[in-house]
DNA sequence: GTAGGGTTAG
């Protein structure tokens, strides 16, 4: 006959089910069942080995007198499957039994269950447990409950029991830099980071991938440069994390040259790293090298998803590779078996629309499983817009409309393009909608990155002290903008805030060195206008990153040679 | 330990 410890040995060695079912009967016939050990790891096995609840559940239900571990593990199954608030259910079954009470782990579950099912309210109800039980000292819990509460949006309690914690190690600043991150407060990680650098915490890999990630969306250059420093003399060149986030970061704040370097030092790629590679050229506008590098991925042997794809695609349409896209767009399903999504299908609308190919974006939408998308139809907007069709740009208006989803944004551009048809009813029709229906237009902005402060401008803002000397600026800039040929097209009385943050630019930085300004909308005509002057006047390289792509001024002349 | 952290698109 086996031995207790005999049978435990077997359990962990086990790897299919049906040995486990052998191994079970044993442990019934001789009684072992009433070991906790044993009879929890033969609930844990099960999960492991079957991934059924309902075998998790028929074991558990046999053990008469179930214990906190017991408890924790049929939890712990619940809170990692579809039907997480069982997970809850079961906690509440637990504190009718007065043998085992929830410790630590069983409170670290409950919340993954929580952000799982979404059960923000069952989260604040968890906290309340956990101050009762006297675990909100414990550093894993509250770690746990501030990813619960970031899940739900629920900014204020997270950084309340962030702040409430007397000690707190990496993992919790990570956690919450990470969950910052995710909430889209990219600036708000950034400064946790200095807060970091007070209590001298250290930080490692997973801190930097956030922190470089949150320059990336900022397009925060120097900071991301200092953290890539940092990262270096700790010794983290060759984690594969940081080294994709280092990609993706210098992609996204202009610099190319440095994303390549980053992408060729790194001993081990993945497909983050290709992906982030092909992406940073497709939404540079070098369709052509994000091919290339397409090629050169599936020579190492990686095989491309959807992400790669869309890079690919995004490339085309900026490029107006419209033979290349179309090929693309087949190939994923045809060789790699990925069937395209939405986004898929807006890039090629995109290209197509772009290219001047309307009615071959119309074929693609209406032809798509996506032909009430108001992205695809807010899209083919943008292309009848450049290609002052109104007929089509009347279309998409009315399916906008009738999804009910129609915006401030979407009135502009028709009544951009009435505007270029001289139908100046048409364009008051626009503006008449937009305060009838009482249409909401985003607040646009413009960002500079100088010396890692970053300064954020909106339209004709004369909010900072020193507004009037960048107006006077301005002003020169105009003057010497116009002398070499450049003409106004807007409206007049309105500044965009580009041109106020180019300014700045001018004013702070070196001479010679490059200005990088970020864009939250696209940049309009004129802005792309004044500033591909402005860069020859002043003989200084602009990159401007706006919504969905890059701009590389230089000279006089954009990288996207008028195409965006 | 039965417990907490990672990147690409949108």
């Amino acid at each position: 006959m086996l031995k207790a410890h005999h049978v435990l040995s077997f359990l962990n060695q086990c790897n299919n089910v049906n040995t486990l079912s052998q191994i079970h009967a044993h442990v019934i016939t001789n009684g072992y069942f009433t070991i906790p050990s044993i009879s929890n790891k033969l609930l844990n096995s099960y999960y492991a080995l079957s991934n059924s609840l309902l075998l998790c559940q028929f074991v558990f239900h046999q053990i008469k007198n179930p214990k906190t571990l017991h408890w924790n593990s049929i939890i712990k199954a619940f809170s990692q499957s579809p039907n997480a608030l069982e997970a809850i259910h079961y906690y509440n079954q637990m504190a009718l039994f007065h043998s085992s009470r929830p410790n630590c782990s069983t409170f670290s579950f409950l919340l993954k269950a929580c952000e799982k099912s979404k059960g923000g309210r069952k989260c604040k109800e968890i906290h309340g447990a956990i101050i009762r039980y006297g675990f909100v000292l414990d550093m894993v819990v509250s770690t746990n409950l501030i990813r619960s509460y970031a899940a739900f949006g629920e900014l204020d309690s997270m950084r309340r029991v962030f702040d409430e914690m007397p000690v707190k190690d990496l993992i919790t600043w990570n956690s919450m830099i990470s969950c910052y991150f995710h909430m889209g407060f990219h600036s708000e990680a950034l400064k946790l980071f200095d807060e970091m650098k007070i209590v001298d915490v250290g930080f490692d890999g997973f801190s930097l991938v956030h922190l470089l990630s949150a320059c990336a969306h900022l397009g925060a250059l120097d900071i991301g440069v200092k953290l890539h420093d940092l990262g270096s003399e700790k010794g983290l060149s060759d984690n594969v994390f940081v080294g994709n986030a280092l990609i993706d970061m210098y992609a996204k704040c202009g610099s190319l040259d440095k994303a390549i370097c980053v992408f060729d030092g790194m001993k081990n790629k993945d497909i983050f790293s290709w992906n982030s590679i092909i992406s940073g050229y497709g939404v540079h506008g070098f369709g052509d090298k994000a091919i290339s590098f397409f090629k050169k991925m599936l020579i190492d042997g990686v095989k491309p998803d959807s992400i790669t794809f869309l890079g690919l695609l995004c490339g085309c349409s900026h490029q107006g590779l419209v033979d290349d896209g179309i090929e693309f767009f087949h190939l994923m399903s045809s060789k790699y078996g990925l069937r395209p999504n939405v986004k898929h299908y807006g890039c090629m609308v995109d290209l197509f629309g772009r290219a001047g190919k309307l009615e071959k974006a119309l074929d693609m939408i209406e032809n798509s499983p996506f032909s009430n998308s108001t992205i695809l139809w807010r899209t083919f907007l943008a292309s009848c817009k450049i290609h002052k069709d109104v007929d089509n740009g009347e279309k998409a208006m009315n399916k906008l409309k009738e999804s009910g989803t129609l915006n401030a944004g979407d009135c502009i551009l028709l009544a951009g393009i009435y505007a270029d048809a001289k139908d100046l009813e048409g364009v008051v029709r626009m503006r008449k909608m937009i305060k009838y229906e009482g249409l909401m237009t985003a607040p646009s902005w413009s960002s500079i990155d100088l010396d890692g402060q970053i300064h954020m401008f909106v339209v004709n803002d004369r909010s900072r002290v020193d507004s009037e000397e960048i107006y006077s600026k301005l002003e020169e800039m105009i003057h010497e903008a116009t002398i070499i040929g450049y003409e106004f097209e807007g409206r007049m009385g309105s500044c965009h805030s580009e041109k106020l943050a180019l300014a700045l630019g001018l004013i702070k930085s070196a001479g010679g060195s490059c200005i990088r300004i970020v864009k939250n909308l696209r940049v309009c005509k004129d802005c792309h206008s004044f500033t591909k002057f402005v860069s020859k006047a002043y003989k200084r390289e602009i990159v401007v990153r706006d919504r969905v792509r890059f701009h590389h001024f230089q000279n006089g002349l954009c990288s996207c040679k008028d195409y965006w």
